[in-house]
DNA sequence: CTTGACTCCGTATCATGGTACGGAGTGCAA
DNA sequence: TTGCACTCCGTACCATGATACGGAGTCAAG
């Protein structure tokens, strides 16, 4: 069997050995099964997927914080439904903002790209502060 | 005239007083014009504009670096056309991959919402990572 | 049954993005 | 023209999220 050792998971993971106690010391990731009882962690694939959700979530903007939220969030007949809906609504909220300002700033940057090669002095808005701003002059 | 200082201008924006001065230094924001030569920084509305920006962007999982560069876009006749584009359109992809990320985990939510009250041994797949994993079971 | 790569844990250090402090200067208003 | 709020700047400190270090333990190959 693979026995994936922390290395390996690392590696797999595309973080840190280091980054990985991180994270259980966090509580982010629990501390995986250890043979016997005082030997090395083994890693799941699921946990590989859990520390790839992490670096993913990161990188939209969520602090560890938050992600630790996400994560715990669990959908059975154990926990109060009304509550976990709650949460999870307000996280789904919170994603569709972020998507639409992703949006505006991609309509940005694809003025910004068109403005370009028009050179000469009619090219306004060249910035993407200019590009964003919501008075929609030069049609 | 309304003549913005500093803590209007941290107001407006929703932000520190502390963080306004922090971005100067780090030359996210020139340091505004000052009358005579000595006195108060006085804050004009695209002012305002370009902080609220940088915290949106943070909130997006920029780095102020990366904000930095995203405010430096500048599509005009003095600069090098074929260089902005692509920086742009690296910008660009990077928007579109986080915006896919996002829906990916929008859809996990929803999943985690509907599966919430179905109460009883059917509800398989009940934490975000289980409604993240590919294989479409349970259908 | 030794050797060498890997792991463990505790603790220290680092980078980023602020936030706080304090003494001196500014500016408006009574 | 004095008072009081605000600002300036330098520097210190802080929280988050890692990343590094070092001495002891583990384990598989030879």
């Amino acid at each position: 069997m693979s026995d994936r050792t922390i290395s390996k998971a690392a590696e797999e993971a595309g973080v840190g050995v280091e980054t990985i106690r991180f994270y259980e010391r966090k509580g982010l990731i629990d501390q995986p099964l250890r043979p016997k009882g005082g030997g090395y962690r083994v890693y799941s694939k699921e946990a590989i997927e859990r520390i790839r959700f992490i670096r993913q979530a990161q990188e939209l903007g969520f602090s560890l914080h938050e992600i630790d939220e996400l994560l715990s969030l669990r959908a059975d007949p154990e926990t109060d439904c009304a509550d976990v809906q709650a949460q999870a609504s307000a996280k789904l909220e919170e994603v569709e903002r972020k998507m639409a300002q992703l949006r505006t700033i991609r309509s940005a940057l694809k003025e910004l790209i068109a403005a370009c090669p028009k050179r000469g002095p009619a090219a306004g808005r060249c910035t993407i502060l200019e590009a964003l701003s919501p008075q929609q002059t030069r049609r």
